[in-house]
DNA sequence: TATGAATGAGGGTTCATTCAT
DNA sequence: AATGAATGAACCCTCATTCAT
């Protein structure tokens, strides 16, 4: 009788979520649809009736992916305190996430793998990446307005940030014992933002 | 049963070639055999003559895909010239390689996937990254040995080093339009080995 | 639990009818239940309501293309006029219905086939198709008695009928513009009625 | 060593008599690759070695449907004896043949389905019957220039007896025991030849 | 009475791998 | 050493049918 509540809105994040789990474990390739559907605790079918196929599940997290680097960016403009604390903190809560569960790092990669043949995948995580880099870029300017000490060029600078960073994670992925990420991502920005002054 | 050394020695780095090229193009899970084995201008069954199965394949492509890293390493060690200028001079070989073929950085991030979900595939990409910090690491230890002004530590500057490289590689693929990658490359190089002069 | 007799009087027509546009658009093997149930306005759960599956459906329009034959014939006894005009005036208006909708004529296609092979349904189109001929055979020995020319013997005359109606409607099926329906039908029945006198 | 035999004309004819009958036994739709290929003597992966696919497979058999029926005609153009003799032991061939195995009617339907529903499988059979009765038309004009006694118009006299043979085809497929098929067809060309004389 | 949501069962197709020659 | 032919094992996807409301 009463209207019942929207059943889109509660199955889909609850089958991304499955897919990503099934997707970093297995990989696109192997992870099977029935795999994922039993991870989101629906039949085969009732997957089906919420993504017309598997790519279609692929894409749909690979938009979730940019959507959650966008959110993560948002919280950085918004923030308080200096440049330099604001970047530490965001770098801070991006090792935690890392450090929580590193297999997802391989959906990334997958991504990455299908971005540099896929011209249509490459569209979104270009957009992501791009969009990244200009709130970097944009939260250093700022900064620098504000007469924070900063660095030559805010636009190259946020690139090596990025950069950085994902070469970082690479590292660490392939070898954890070996990279100290936390002091690695410290002296990074040290010396991309003008030390720790 | 097997073939003899001399025909082995003739058949596996073409196939290995047309691997890559079929990987690159399609995807590890989308490559078929069959498409790999007509590359190599070979039947199917003669393929399974020099690798036991597609796994084998990737595997053998992981190891080339290492060694060679190793093999550009060599030449650095063994160059003329400042530690600054030989630096610049390996990240233009290696631009320039990108360059060319940018399709087989896919082949590099299905490897970064696979390391990120098996032990097995992650130790050989540990391996070679390991090697290739320590290299230039003894490198950059070397030229301050030599009196060159470097930095503050070999170890952390080779892994920024390594690091920003990849990152870079990474932003470039995604938007090459808006990634200088030489400029980049340069100026990483001064920042992290302490300035052009 | 089933719909009162009402509704049913309703809903059943509806659907037949929606279920024959839909098979004789897709086929029986590739019509749709929810495709029947969009025709018919309804949803696939309710198409349920009143029929207990697809092969009911068939067979409930196989019971009304039976049904629908006799109700034409029905029209030939109680008509007016010789009986060369009868059955000019009732070929007329099956040529009529044909070019109405020569989609249909693949329904009744399917029913052969499966009466080809399924005893069940060649039953319904042998009794059918059965009585049609003795309608046709009581129509001639009737004009025969009255004195009317007719020909040689009412049941090969009404066999032959039949036959040749189904074989000229299969003929134009395949190549309306090769076969002259009306005028084929006008020959044959005077060929088999003894001439047009 | 020696050049070993077409494996392609070997295995192609002996998959289409297996699909014939297994889809005269089932049905296009009811039928499984699977019984095709058990009953090819050969596995569901070999099927697709010879055909890409279900379609493709029911299409070979249109074609060869078709292909038959040119092959029957030709046998009556170079036959001996009178008009009326031929077509009579034409007649008699055909129904030892549907007498022998009536089940294969199905497939035909089926085709007549599919044409009356789809242009392209329409062409086909289009073009054998267009063929059929041209052949038969050339054979009744043949005879009246020999001198025979034949009967007013070549055309409508063959495509009256297509259409007739098939009618009587499905009228005796219906009920066999209601249709005399041998005597059908003698008093069929007795009354379309002009008498038995 | 009606439906949106769910599913079990199954089919077509693909492909890595093997075999006979 | 090489290959054309063959296949077992899966997997994606569909759909008739049912259930909860």
């Amino acid at each position: 009788m009463s209207p019942r509540p929207d059943r889109r809105a509660e199955r889909v994040p609850q089958i991304l979520q499955a897919a990503r789990a099934v997707f970093a474990r297995r990989g696109f390739a192997e992870a099977r649809m029935e795999d994922i559907a039993g991870a989101a605790g629906l039949s085969k079918a009732a997957l089906y009736l919420y993504f017309p196929g598997k790519d279609d599940l692929i894409a749909a997290l690979l938009e979730q992916y940019v959507a959650d680097a966008f959110a993560d960016l948002a919280a950085l403009r918004g923030g308080e305190g200096g440049l330099r604390a604001r970047l530490g903190a965001w770098a801070e809560r991006r090792i935690v996430e890392l450090e929580a569960e590193p297999v997802y790092l391989a959906v990334g990669y997958e991504f990455f793998a299908l971005a540099a043949r896929q011209e249509g995948a490459r569209q979104g995580l270009r957009r992501a990446y791009g969009r990244y880099r200009e709130e970097l870029e944009a939260l250093i300017a700022e900064a620098a307005a504000r007469g924070e000490r900063t660095g030559p060029g805010p636009r190259d600078q946020a690139t090596a940030l990025v950069a950085l960073f994902e070469g970082l994670t690479l590292l660490w992925m392939l070898d954890p014992g070996a990279v100290d990420l936390r002091g690695a991502a410290e002296r990074t920005l040290d010396a991309l933002l003008g030390g720790p002054a």
